[in-house]
DNA sequence: CGTCGGTCGTAC
DNA sequence: GACGTACGACCGACGT
């Protein structure tokens, strides 16, 4: 076998085009296009992957006349310029391919083409064989048995084999198909009438141009082509010369030049960071140097003392808890990392099970020495999603006090439009370190393990780095938190708000199971009765949960009317809109909205609760999550409690299992139109804030402005319009859907707009003064310094534009709504601690407080949290709270 | 057998 | 195309 070595060519400019049109849009948080270095990149990379060469180098066209343009003055002129989205991503990819460590060769005055022609004929004539890279049917001409052509994106290799056979022709006749056929992309002429098929006829059947010629009189019977020729002898020469890859230019680089060196990582790293490609970065993370991290085991008495004793006298560290369980309310301590100076870590056992031969220290030990730390107020703490660890230190009778930072609020404040605030993906972040994932410690499926099981000598190094990066990261971000201007809202919202979110969830609330469990059944007693009439309407059985299955039997089988298909065009719409329609015409899709109402209730509500009623507690225990929405609303999961049903009457039932403990009532403060006033306060707007301050009934001022008539010809009807017009502002509204709400016209809905436009004029100013501030700072704001990035607001494209829009008007009003209650939550729990009152708060919903307040304390506790909450913050407007009381929460709303 | 996108429905 | 913010159940395609 013959080892001669391998140079692969690659048409570095072929792919700018080809990568920025095959990818139309990416671009980096900021508005930075990276479409074509993103594509580019990858072909690369599958170069690489696949190719795994020892040789290679890549060459560009440079900008300017080429010697072409002097043969013929309209070469290429009917090219476009480069556009400019291109245009500016050139500089980054060649920074990318340098990272890479690709050779980038350029030659003033000649293109890539003539490039890889060059190096192709030198290189053989040095023993190598060549691939050139490229998808560009041009270099046909220079294969040979020695150099090859692959198309990476289609994967296509074309060989000297497969021209004889295809095209009948050697390569280098190819020129001549092109001198015949022209080519319309560089502007090249060629016969008029004459395309590839022809040319490829043509030059198979006489071998040249030159022969073409000489036989010409054989083709008179073709009198259309025989003439087209006739006329265009000179500019087939002029093509055929175009087109004719120059194979001696004069260049000076060796092959030895080309000889690959390993990837620049750290570099290449860096660049993808930059540039926003999230996997590739992750695979391109340098591993970095652990050597100069220490990690300590501590086991003895003497020496948790010892650590005690530094911790204390740091004053400042960073905590960390291992557990049994993602679930703080289910979770048992395994152990406590600390770390309080970068690369540093101490990991202190407590429960592990694992048989090693490392003795633990005991318990009692364990909390006797930390706990007067921990509930130091003085000594500050530092923590990863550190409302957990505050809830499992609880449950060993531990109080952590002096919470200073916690890093996923800090990554979520600087940018809470990022899905996941990891300390992996922290860690990736901000030093490009790659973290041992939890995976790689317990192992994943069904070889998963429990933290106790793991040796203690493994969870040493993992807890430890958790600690540590912990520590590095709050020094990084407390940097960056205050040079944004988010320490305020830092220190006097987020995480005050910890401890508070922290007491909720320990609290949970009570739930009747019974009366759960008679609800599942009477629920699915009905169902199994729609179930059996909609298989016999439908003439057959069928998955009633597969909107699929169900658009079978409605659109198909049954010929109903489609009324609408769903968003990616795979089928047919099922939703209630329009069953509903549905519904008038036949008893099936009357069936399955029954159906469908029941089977939501149970499966997401009935059910699922009664399986997350905690075994010791009795109690359901939410998450309430910091860090997950844009706006600043907190989010509820494991269960979601802030969307149980309360609109229709069998969800409402739901609402009638959460009741309070004995002697004891729910208390529900809600907010009353919280978001409007925020609207009236930020709009400075004459009418709204006239409204609020005479306490009238927003709606009904709103239908009286919007429908101009008397206050005594206002409907419920009206009003209910006027409400939907209300939502609609606050959200960014369309006529289209106005008039789909109200089942108007669009333009009558369009009517409606414009007169509430004209009636609430500081409105109208509000929202055209944001979005144009907007498109300025790429962000909106808060009325607490909140914010979100909005760099689509000038985006090119008018769907993603018009999105940014609307977010841009509702984010400052929902989430100033959301600081505004987060501060109402922190001060009634400081007000409930100084009364020491025996109510709790157990949830919070949006615009919505919920207490548990015995029997006696009713009237004070709603007393202390009108105050508190109305008083919250001034505004130009009042704030008001409506309260609600009962021995359930349907009652209590 | 897990993951993930699509569809649907609940809340504020 | 067409109103903001969430969570989650279920299906079905796809990959291991």
């Amino acid at each position: 076998m013959s080892h001669s070595k391998k140079i692969f060519l690659i048409d570095g400019s072929a792919f700018l085009y080809r990568a920025f049109h095959a990818i139309r849009s990416l671009s980096t948080s900021k508005g930075h296009p990276t479409n074509a270095t993103f594509g580019f990149t990858r072909i690369l990379l599958k170069l690489i992957k696949e190719k795994n060469p020892e040789y290679a180098v890549m060459f560009f066209d440079v900008k300017g006349p080429t010697f072409r343009h002097k043969l013929y003055d309209q070469y290429k002129a009917n090219r476009p310029p480069m556009p400019e989205e291109l245009a500016i991503q050139i500089p980054d990819i060649k920074k990318i391919t340098q990272a890479l460590n690709i050779p980038i060769v350029e030659k003033q005055g000649f293109e890539a083409d003539d490039l890889v022609g060059t190096y192709s004929k030198i290189a053989q004539e040095n023993g190598f064989d060549v691939v050139m890279v490229t998808g560009d049917k041009d270099f046909i001409q220079l294969i040979t048995d020695r150099c090859t052509l692959w198309d990476p994106m289609k994967d296509v290799v074309t060989d000297l084999a497969k021209v004889k056979t295809d095209m009948d022709i050697e390569p280098s006749q190819f020129i001549d198909i092109l001198g015949l056929a022209g080519d319309s992309a560089d502007n090249i002429p060629g016969v008029a009438g004459v395309g590839p098929k022809t040319a490829i006829k043509l030059i198979s059947e006489f071998g040249s141009i030159d022969n073409v010629y000489k036989n010409l009189d054989s083709l008179k019977k073709k009198k259309k082509l025989h003439e087209n020729l006739s006329n265009s002898k000179e500019i087939v020469e002029l093509s055929r010369e175009l087109a004719t890859i120059d194979t001696g230019v004069l260049v000076n680089r060796q092959m030895d030049d080309f000889k690959l060196e390993p990837f620049d990582t750290k570099k290449a790293f860096e660049l993808f960071q930059k540039f926003e490609f999230k996997a590739l970065a992750t695979q391109f993370a340098h591993k970095a140097d652990k050597s100069e991290k220490i990690y300590k085991l501590i086991t003895t008495t003497k020496e948790l003392e010892k650590l005690a004793h530094v911790l204390e006298n740091k004053g400042l560290f960073a905590i960390d808890t291992e557990t049994t369980s993602k679930h703080p309310m289910e979770a048992d301590l395994v152990g406590i990392s600390f770390s309080y100076k970068e690369n540093r870590g101490f990991y202190i056992p407590v429960a592990h099970t694992f048989p090693d031969d490392i003795e633990q220290p005991k318990k009692e030990d364990i909390l006797r020495i930390f706990k007067p730390i921990l509930e130091n107020p003085d000594i500050k703490k530092i923590g990863q999603n550190i409302k957990y660890d505050f809830i499992v230190l609880a449950k060993y009778g531990i109080t952590l006090r002096g919470i200073a930072f916690d890093t996923m609020i800090a990554s979520y404040l600087l940018n809470p439009a990022t899905r996941g605030h990891s300390l992996d993906g922290i860690a990736m972040n901000l030093f490009g370190y790659k973290t041992i994932s939890y995976e790689e410690v317990v192992g994943k499926g069904k070889n998963q393990i429990g933290f106790a099981q793991v040796p203690i000598k493994q969870a040493v190094d993992y807890a430890s780095e958790d600690a540590d990066l912990t520590f590095m990261a709050y020094q990084h971000f407390k940097k960056l938190i205050k040079d944004q201007d988010l320490a305020d809202l830092m220190q006097t919202i987020e995480i005050p708000l910890i401890t508070v979110l922290a007491d909720m969830e320990m609290a949970g609330i009570k739930v009747d199971v019974s009366f759960l469990s008679y609800l599942s059944t009477t629920f699915d007693a009905e169902m199994q009765d729609l179930k059996k009439e909609i298989f016999e309407l439908a003439g057959e059985k069928f998955n009633i949960n597969s909107s699929q299955q169900l658009g079978a039997i409605l659109f198909e089988k049954l010929e109903l009317p489609v009324i609408k298909k769903t968003k990616k065009k795979t089928g047919y719409s099922t939703d209630v809109e329009v069953l509903t329609k549905l519904a008038k015409e036949h008893e099936l899709p009357k069936k399955l909205l029954r159906y469908r109402t029941l089977g939501k209730l149970k499966s997401t509500y009935v059910d699922s609760l009664a399986n997350l009623v905690n075994k010791q507690t009795h109690r359901i225990h939410t998450s309430f999550n910091q860090t997950i929405t844009v706006t600043g609303r907190l989010s509820s999961s494991n269960p979601n409690l802030q969307n149980i049903p309360i609109r229709k009457p069998e969800g409402k039932k739901i609402r009638k299992a959460f009741i309070p403990k004995e002697n004891h009532l729910l208390i529900s403060a809600d907010y009353s139109q919280i978001e409007l006033r925020i609207l009236a306060h930020c709009a400075d707007d004459e009418i709204l804030i006239e409204a609020f301050n005479n306490g009238e009934d927003i709606h009904t001022r709103t239908a009286l402005e919007v429908f101009e008539v008397l206050p005594e010809f206002i409907t419920d009807d009206l009003r209910s319009q006027a409400k939907a017009i209300n939502f609609g502002i606050v959200y960014g509204m369309s006529g289209f859907r106005l008039a789909n709400d109200l089942n108007i016209s669009r333009k009558m809905a369009n009517a409606y707009i414009d007169n509430y436009f004209k009636r609430y004029a500081g409105v109208k100013n509000f929202i055209d003064k944001t979005i144009e501030e907007t498109k300025k700072t790429g962000e909106v704001v808060t009325l607490f310094g909140r914010k979100r990035r909005l760099d689509d607001i000038n985006s090119s494209n008018a769907n993603v534009r018009n999105f940014a829009q609307r977010a841009a008007i509702n984010t400052p009003i929902q989430g100033s709504a959301a600081d505004l209650i987060k501060i109402a939550m922190i001060k009634m729990s400081k007000t409930l601690k100084e009364h020491k009152m025996g109510s709790r708060m157990l949830l919070s919903v949006h615009d919505e407080i919920i207490f548990e307040t015995p029997f006696e304390e009713k009237d004070q506790l709603i007393e202390l949290a009108r105050t508190v909450m109305e008083k919250v913050h001034p505004l130009k407007v009042p704030l008001k709270v409506n309260f609600g009381f009962g021995e359930n929460w349907a009652q209590a709303h």
